[in-house]
DNA sequence: GTTATGACTTCAC
DNA sequence: CGTGAAGCCATAA
């Protein structure tokens, strides 16, 4: 029994999220929210997307097939473009682009 | 120990 | 539909 004075959230939660991940379909995404509701982390959201940013480049799962709830890829300047390819990624499996690069989230969202 | 930041979500205006 | 605020967790300083 380790002795921690702390919820239990870490190393059961990353497995969790990576299998749900490993879980997702071709051509079909999730969100941040329902990737970690999946994985037994309600209002974890954020970190889903913390753990990824972690393990992304060390890891096999499809992390460009999770997406914000907005139903659009998330844009930030921390990835160097990484979501460039995240776009190009999903586009090459069916996903069609709005003109704001956002994708229809209700008709591409997995559905377990 | 606190403070700030981030691949997020949800509600309110 | 845009913005603001609160909530949540891990990491870094």
């Amino acid at each position: 029994m380790p002795p921690r004075g702390q919820q239990p959230v870490g190393d059961e939660a990353v497995a969790a999220i990576c299998a749900v991940i490993s879980r997702i379909p071709k051509g079909w995404v999730a969100t941040y929210g329902q990737v970690a509701a999946m994985a037994g982390l309600p209002r974890r959201a954020r970190l889903v997307g913390r753990v990824l940013q972690e393990l992304d480049p060390a890891i096999k799962i499809p992390w460009h097939r999770v997406v914000n709830a907005k139903g659009e890829v998330s844009f930030s300047l921390s990835r160097n473009g990484g979501d460039t390819l995240q776009q190009r990624l999903l586009k090459a499996e069916g996903i069609e682009f709005d003109d704001k690069n956002r994708f229809n989230l209700e008709r591409f969202r997995w559905l377990d």
